[in-house]
This record gives structure tokens, C-alpha cells and sequence, in this order.
DNA sequence: GTACGTGCAAAGAATTTGCAGCCAG
DNA sequence: CTGGCTGCAAATTCTTTGCACGTAC
């Protein structure tokens, strides 16, 4: 899970040539951003990241750094846990549950299932600590949305 | 998955007695609240439900409609599905992987697993809508908060 | 050299809080 | 009656944007 240190030449050649491929230029700032993103496991924020990278680069404004992580989930280097100005939502549904989401409008609908209820925890997971539930999450896009990307192109 | 009409005023007394219970006061307001998030499938956001109660109570205040949220998610009658205040968190590991959550601090670990990956899907999500990828994720304590409770207690 | 990137400061959006009057118990 | 609840407005927190200068290509 953790990248080997010798790895790390690999995924710079990686970012260098889709940096490269989207015409965007490499720049100081954008090559440390992207190794303290790599160098943890932790799905830091923005300003956890903006404080490691400071330790390299003092001059760096977190405003770069909010720009520099939305770049690199728009080009498919890095992936973010939940999208910009996402909002709280509530459920009513008190019951053991799970959803569909869909990526494109946000709906998101319930479903149960007493199979994924009792999802056999693996080993990994064991050894980060003591589960209580298991949530499955199916991501897609609803009806409506592929309606619309069809009749669009 | 929708209750049924006649299911709402079994609803009710369970909300009322709840309340009386944590020893907080029934309000016209509270009541309005509670009826539109049982009403909808849809896992509205505080907006949402500020604008179908204010059909209802014209006068009522966008913060009112937060701070009874945040009290019936406290007292367990409905759940948000994402805490209050959570930032955005950038995620490196591009491949297919799921998550272990420590609802306490918030710590997130990656695992991967083969068999989540090519979970089965239901015949409800079907009829949501085309899935793309299964997502699991395991909640509960990580070692260092369980650790911390027993300590405390 | 030129267009893209950066840092600064200020704006924006979602959520929270302080306070004074109001109403359920 | 009285303490908890509400509505108002202003504060906070996280994230985004406009602009002038700097730098990669």
C-alpha cells in the first residue's frame, strides 16, 4: 500500500508525462505538492499538505495548493474523498442500509441488504482497528444522467 | 424503502417520546423538521428541507433547521452522511481500493480486495442505475481511539 | 517573449454562534 | 413562570477568485 522508496522515480516520470501530455507546465510547486501527496497514507486535506510542502517550499501560498490538488484530480493523478462545496445531507433511514450514488447529480438512494450487512471483515482491516459496520457504496450514474449524456453527444 | 402514509404516526410518537426522553421540548418547528426528512428518499441537504418546511412555517430560519438536524442526529433519529465541518481529503492511491474509517478521528486507511471489487450488484441498484465500481467501507474504531476510551472510562 | 502559474488579498459558500424576545411544560 | 427554543444578524471555517508579477517552455 505504502510506495517503496525506489518507486517514487517511476511515479515522477508518470506525473511528468501527463503534466506533460496536458500541456501544463512543471513547475517546483506542482512537483512537491504531488511527493507529499504520494509520501503519506493518510488522505491528507489541503492544509496538511500545505504545511509539508511549506517545510520545502516556505513561499508557498495554500491557495497554490488548493489549485495544484484540484489540477491533479482533474487530470487522474490523485482522486478526492469528497467533492468541493459538498454539503451535509441527512437520512432518515435508521435502519442498516447501503446506496447508490450517482457521480454525475449526487442522488444518492438506499438499498438493504443483509448480505453486505454481514461482510467478512479481512485481515487488513482487523489490524486497523475494531469495526462496527460495513457500508457498501455502488457508484454509477442514475437513468436520468445517462438519458442526458446520450441525448448530449 | 418509502414508508407508507399510515407508517408516519408510528413515526411520531417514537420522535415525541424520544424527545421527552433527552428532556428537550416539542416544537411546531421540530415536528415540521422531522416530517419533511421522513417524507423524502432523497437525503436532502439543510437547504432543502429549510425550503419544503417553510411551505408549512414561513417564518422559519435557515439556522433553525441546522440546529434541529444537528439535535436529531445527536438523539439517533436520523444520520448525516457526512460530519459537520469534514474538509476535503486528496487521495494518491489511483487504483481499485476501499476504506477502513475511524468515526472517532477520522482516520482513513486504504485496503484492496479482489472480491469487493467485483461485488455482485442488486437488482435494486439496477434499477437506480448503471453501476461503475463497488465501493466498501468498513467503519468503527481505530486502535488508538478504542485505546483512549478505556482509558477514559 | 509569452502564456501559464503563483502569491496575495479579498470574495463566496456552508455552517455556527450570541443575543433578546417567545412559548412549551 | 421560566428555561429552553427561535429568529435575526454577524462570525467562522473552508474553499475559490481577481489581479499583477514571475518563470517555464
Amino acid at each position: 500500500m505504502e510506495p517503496h522508496p525506489d518507486e517514487f522515480g517511476q511515479q515522477v516520470s508518470h506525473f511528468q508525462e501527463v503534466l506533460k501530455r496536458a500541456g501544463v507546465k512543471q513547475t517546483h510547486q506542482r512537483l512537491e505538492i504531488f511527493r507529499e501527496v504520494m509520501q503519506t497514507v493518510e488522505h491528507p486535506d489541503a492544509e496538511t499538505v500545505y504545511r509539508g510542502v511549506r517545510q520545502r517550499i516556505p513561499t508557498i501560498s495554500l491557495d497554490t495548493v488548493y489549485r495544484t490538488l484540484m489540477l491533479f484530480t482533474d487530470l487522474g493523478l490523485i482522486s478526492s474523498l469528497k467533492t468541493s462545496h459538498e454539503r451535509m445531507r441527512f437520512d432518515a433511514n435508521m435502519h442498516a442500509h447501503h446506496h447508490f450514488v450517482c457521480t454525475e447529480c449526487g442522488m444518492i438512494r438506499d438499498f438493504s441488504s443483509p448480505e453486505f450487512d454481514a461482510l467478512a471483515i479481512p485481515d487488513a482491516v482487523r489490524a486497523f482497528g475494531s469495526t462496527v459496520q460495513a457500508h457498501v457504496e455502488f457508484r454509477g450514474l442514475c437513468w436520468h444522467c445517462l438519458e442526458k449524456k446520450q441525448h448530449g453527444t
